[in-house]
DNA sequence: GATTAAGTAGTTTTT
DNA sequence: CTACTTAATC
C-alpha cells in the first residue's frame, strides 16, 4: 500500500493523475512514463474512493501490457484493484459479446477468426462463387473487407461506396456479402467484427448500451494514436450520455449518473498502424470530440540518454504536419549513435552478433538487448549467426506457432466441439487425417447442408441419405461418431483431455507417428507442447470454456510471447517493439526499400509512417543504439544491392559514430551520407580484432625456435635453460631447468616466454 | 482419391 | 527461395 502516490513523478505527471473532468489527453512523448501516470491515475482514483475498481476500464494495446498494468496498480494498491476491466479493444468486446452474443444472432460459444481462417474462407467464397475469373485474390479480399469493417461500413454500405462500373468490386462486394453471412451461419466473429459489432450491439440496444455506460465510470485508452474509427466509435459509443429511459438517480444523492470520464494517451509521432485503419485524426481531433476536456504534454524522457533523443527527434522532425513537441532528457549525452554498413546481411549480422558478443563480456544481459527489423524476411541472417556464436535468443512473432498446419488442425478438432455451428472448422479436419473422403464427398455434404438448413456438421449424421459407397459412409459416420463422443467428453473433462483425445481417437497422432516424413516427428513434438500449453493455461483459469481457450490465443498478441526472464536476446519488428524498452537496440535493415520499405514509396503517407516506425525504433534504447545496413541483401533468392536509408541521413553526424571499412571503398554510397564519411573518421571494426590479436601476439611465439642451452625468461619461474627439444614449428616443446631449481616442460609457442 | 512431380506466383507491418 | 497450386500418374 502506497502513502502517496504522487511521490516522484513530475509537476504534468502529477496533474495527469489528478486532472478530474470529462476528458483528459495525455500527449505523452517517448518514455514520458505514461504507463506510470496511467496506473498511478488509476491507483489515484480507486485510492480516493472515488471509483470501485468495476468502473474502470482500462484499453491497452498488448495483452502483456494489461497484465503489466494489472500487477503495477496491484502493487501500489493491493488487491483491493480485483474487478477492474484492464484489456485490449479485442479482448474487452469479446467478452461483451459472450453475454450479449444472443442479440446479434449468435450463440455464446461463437468462435473467433484469425486472419488465417478469414483467409480460407474467402478464398472458398471466390471459388464458389466463380469470380476467380476476375483475378481475385483472396488476401487483398480480405484488406479490402477489413478495412471496411474499420471504417464501419457493412456489405450494403460497400456496394454503394465502389465504382458499380468496374466488375472486381461488385465481386468484391458480393463477396462480402456471402462472408458477411457465412460468419452468420457459422456462429463466428472475425477480429474485425469484435470491435464493429460491438458498436452496433450498443447502436441497437440502448438498454445494453447503457449498462455498459453506466458501469464504466472511467476509460482509459493507451496508444490512443493508433486506434481507428471503429474503436473510436467504440468509446464514443461508451462515453455517450445516459439515455434519460435507462438511467436511474443515485441511491444517496439523487442525481442522474452523467456520462464517463474518458483519458487517453498518445504519441501521433508513434503512429505506425495506418495499414489497419489507425487514424492520427483521432487524438489530433480529442479536444473538439470531447468538449471541455483538458491537454497535457509529457515531455521529459526518462528513458534514453540525449544523443538517442537528438537522433530520434532529427529523424521525427522531418515530417510535416505535426505539432512540435520538445522531448528532453537530464540523463547526460551517453554514447554516440553507432553506424555500420556490412557488405551484406551476413557481415550485417556478423557485426551486430560481435557487438553483442561484447557487450555481454562488459555485464549487459542478453535480456536487455534486442535486435529490430522492419520485416520478419531480415531475422534468418541473424538468428544464424547468434547460433553459431551460441548466444540464446527469442523471435518473438514471425511464423508463429499456432499458425503451423497441426496446430490449426488440432485446433479446429477443439472448435468443431465448442461451435458444432463452425462449417470451416469441420471442413478443415474433416479428411484430416486422412480418411478417404475428397471434395467431392465434401460438397456433396456441404450440398446437403446448404437444402436442409442444417450445419455442415448435422449434415455428417445424415449421409445415409445421400447413398454413397459403403466405404465412405462408414467413414463419414465413425467420424460422426467421433466429435459427438469427443462432445459428450466435454461434460466431464478438461480441454487438455478432450484435445489429447481427438488426437488420438481421431487417428491425428497416429498418422503422423506413422509418416515417413521426417517433418511430421516434429510435428508430433509440436502437438505435445500445444497440450501443455493448455494445461498450463487451464491451471491460470480453472473454468475456462474451450471457446474461451481458443478465443483467448486467437487474441494473444507477438509481443504477449515475450519473456522477459528468459536470459534471451529479444529478436521482433519494430511494430512488435511498441511501448516495449531494451538497454541496447540495434536497428537492422537501415534501406531504402527496407526502410522505408519500398511498399511503402506510393501509399500516401507512406514514407512518413516509415519515420515514425524508425522512430519508434530509436526509442525503444535507453543507453546504446546501434543502425545497420547491408549493401547488398539476398532476398527471395535473388541478391540485389541497397543504397542506405535516406534517413540516416538525417542524423546529425556529430553524434553518429560509422563502423564498417566498406563504405570508404564504395564512393556511390558515400552520397547519401551528407559528408559523414570525411567529419567521422572510419575506425572499422578493426580495433576489436586488433586487441584481441594483441593479446594473443604476447603469448603466440610461433616463428620462435628453441636449441638446448638457450636462455629463456619466463614471466612465472623466471630465467631458465633450454635442456631438449622435441617437435618442431608451432609443435615445439622444450624441457627447461630453470635457476630455482625446477624443471618445466613447455608449449613454445603459447608459453608466456622470452629467448634472452 | 492419394501421391508425386513440375510449375508458378508472391513476398510489410498485426489484433 | 519457398509455399502453394496445378497436372499427371498410380
Amino acid at each position: 500500500m502506497n502513502q502517496n502516490l504522487l511521490e516522484g513523478l513530475n509537476p504534468q505527471q502529477v496533474a495527469a493523475v489528478t486532472h478530474r473532468g470529462p476528458g483528459l489527453l495525455i500527449v505523452a512523448g517517448a518514455g514520458s512514463g505514461k504507463t506510470k501516470v496511467l496506473t498511478h491515475r488509476i491507483a489515484h482514483l480507486l485510492h480516493k474512493k472515488e471509483a470501485w475498481p468495476s468502473q474502470i476500464l482500462a484499453i491497452t494495446f498488448t495483452n502483456k501490457a494489461a497484465s503489466e498494468m494489472r500487477d503495477r496498480v496491484h502493487a501500489l494498491l493491493g488487491n483491493v484493484a480485483d474487478g477492474m476491466w484492464i484489456k485490449t479493444f479485442h479482448s474487452a468486446c469479446l467478452q461483451i459479446l459472450r453475454r450479449e452474443a444472443e442479440l446479434l444472432g449468435h450463440d455464446k460459444n461463437f468462435t473467433v477468426y484469425d486472419t488465417g481462417d478469414t483467409r480460407a474462407l474467402i478464398k472458398r467464397l471466390i471459388r464458389e462463387s466463380g469470380s476467380d475469373i476476375e483475378g481475385l485474390k483472396p488476401q487483398s479480399v480480405a484488406a479490402r473487407i477489413s478495412n471496411a469493417k474499420n471504417e464501419l461500413k457493412d456489405s450494403q454500405d460497400f456496394y454503394s461506396m465502389i465504382d458499380s462500373t468496374n466488375p472486381k468490386d461488385r465481386a468484391i462486394a458480393d463477396i462480402f456479402t456471402r462472408y458477411a453471412n457465412e460468419l452468420r451461419k457459422n456462429n463466428a466473429f472475425d477480429f474485425d467484427d469484435l470491435i464493429a459489432e460491438t458498436v452496433y450491439l450498443f447502436r441497437s440496444f440502448p438498454n445494453i448500451a447503457a449498462q455498459y455506460q453506466k458501469r464504466f465510470r472511467h476509460i482509459l485508452v493507451d496508444e490512443y494514436q493508433d486506434t481507428n474509427h471503429a474503436q473510436y466509435s467504440l468509446i464514443r459509443e461508451l462515453t455517450k450520455p445516459i439515455a434519460d429511459a435507462h438511467n436511474e438517480p443515485d441511491a444517496n444523492t439523487g442525481e442522474l449518473a452523467g456520462p464517463s470520464a474518458i483519458t487517453v494517451v498518445g504519441d501521433s509521432d508513434q503512429s505506425i498502424y495506418a495499414f489497419r485503419g489507425a487514424d492520427m485524426r483521432n487524438i489530433a481531433e480529442f479536444a473538439k470530440d470531447f468538449p471541455g476536456s483538458e491537454t497535457i504534454l509529457l515531455e521529459q524522457n526518462y528513458r534514453s540518454t540525449q544523443n538517442i533523443l537528438s537522433a530520434a527527434n532529427a529523424v521525427i522532425s522531418k515530417n510535416f504536419d505535426r505539432p512540435e513537441k520538445n522531448l528532453w532528457t537530464d540523463s547526460g549525452d551517453g554514447e554516440k549513435i553507432i553506424s555500420f554498413t556490412g557488405l551484406d546481411e551476413r557481415a550485417e549480422a556478423a557485426y551486430v552478433v560481435d557487438q553483442i558478443a561484447e557487450l555481454h563480456d562488459l555485464s549487459v544481459a542478453y535480456r536487455d538487448i534486442a535486435i529490430l527489423y522492419r520485416t520478419n524476411a531480415l531475422s534468418p541472417s541473424l538468428e544464424a549467426e547468434l547460433k553459431s556464436q551460441r548466444i540464446p535468443y527469442q523471435v518473438i512473432g514471425g511464423l508463429k506457432f499456432y499458425e503451423r498446419k497441426e496446430i490449426k488442425d488440432a485446433l479446429a478438432y477443439l472448435t468443431s466441439i465448442a461451435n458444432p455451428r463452425d462449417d470451416e472448422a469441420v471442413r478443415r479436419i474433416l479428411n484430416e487425417p486422412s480418411r478417404g473422403i475428397g471434395e467431392k464427398t465434401e460438397l456433396k455434404i456441404a450440398e446437403l447442408a446448404r437444402k436442409e438448413e442444417i450445419s455442415f456438421r448435422q449434415a455428417l449424421g445424415k449421409t445415409d441419405t445421400l447413398a454413397l459407397g459403403p466405404k465412405l459412409t462408414n467413414s463419414l459416420t465413425s467420424f460422426s461418431k467421433l466429435l459427438n463422443d469427443l462432445d459428450a467428453m466435454t461434460v466431464e473433462s478438461k480441454i487438455a483431455e478432450v484435445l489429447s483425445a481427438a488426437l488420438n481417437l481421431s487417428g491425428y497422432r497416429g498418422a503422423l507417428e506413422d509418416s515417413r516424413d521426417p517433418q511430421d516427428e516434429a510435428r508430433v513434438d509440436n502437438l505435445d507442447a500445444l497440450i501443455g500449453q493448455v494445461f498450463e493455461y487451464q491451471r491460470q483459469n480453472p473454468d475456462a470454456t474451450i471457446a474461451e481457450y481458443l478465443a483467448d490465443i486467437t487474441l494473444a498478441a507477438a509481443a504477449d510471447e515475450i519473456d522477459d526472464d528468459s536470459g534471451n536476446v529479444s529478436l521482433m519488428t519494430l511494430h512488435t517493439a511498441k511501448g516495449l524498452e531494451y538497454d541496447v537496440v540495434f536497428l537492422v535493415g537501415l534501406e531504402q526499400g527496407t526502410l522505408p520499405h519500398i511498399r511503402s514509396f506510393d501509399e500516401p503517407g507512406g514514407v512518413a509512417e516509415e519515420r515514425r516506425l524508425l522512430y519508434v525504433g530509436m526509442t525503444r534504447a535507453r543507453g546504446r543504439l546501434y543502425l545497420t545496413s547491408a549493401l547488398q541483401r539476398t532476398l527471395f533468392g535473388s541478391t540485389t544491392a541497397f543504397l542506405p536509408s535516406s534517413f540516416l541521413g538525417d542524423i546529425p553526424p556529430e553524434i553518429l559514430k560509422t563502423e564498417g571499412a566498406e563504405r570508404a571503398s564504395s564512393g556511390f554510397i558515400t552520397g547519401g551520407f551528407r559528408g559523414m564519411g570525411s567529419s567521422t573518421p572510419t575506425p572499422s571494426l578493426k580495433p576489436k580484432t586488433e586487441i584481441a590479436g594483441a593479446i594473443r601476439e604476447v603469448r603466440d611465439n610461433s616463428s620462435l625456435q628453441l636449441a638446448v642451452g638457450d636462455r629463456i625468461q619466463h614471466s612465472d619461474y623466471g630465467v631458465g635453460t633450454v635442456s631438449s627439444t622435441r617437435g618442431e614449428g608451432p609443435k615445439q616443446v622444450a624441457e627447461v631447468s630453470f635457476d630455482t631449481g625446477a624443471t618445466k616442460s613447455l608449449v613454445v609457442k603459447i608459453a608466456p616466454i622470452e629467448k634472452l
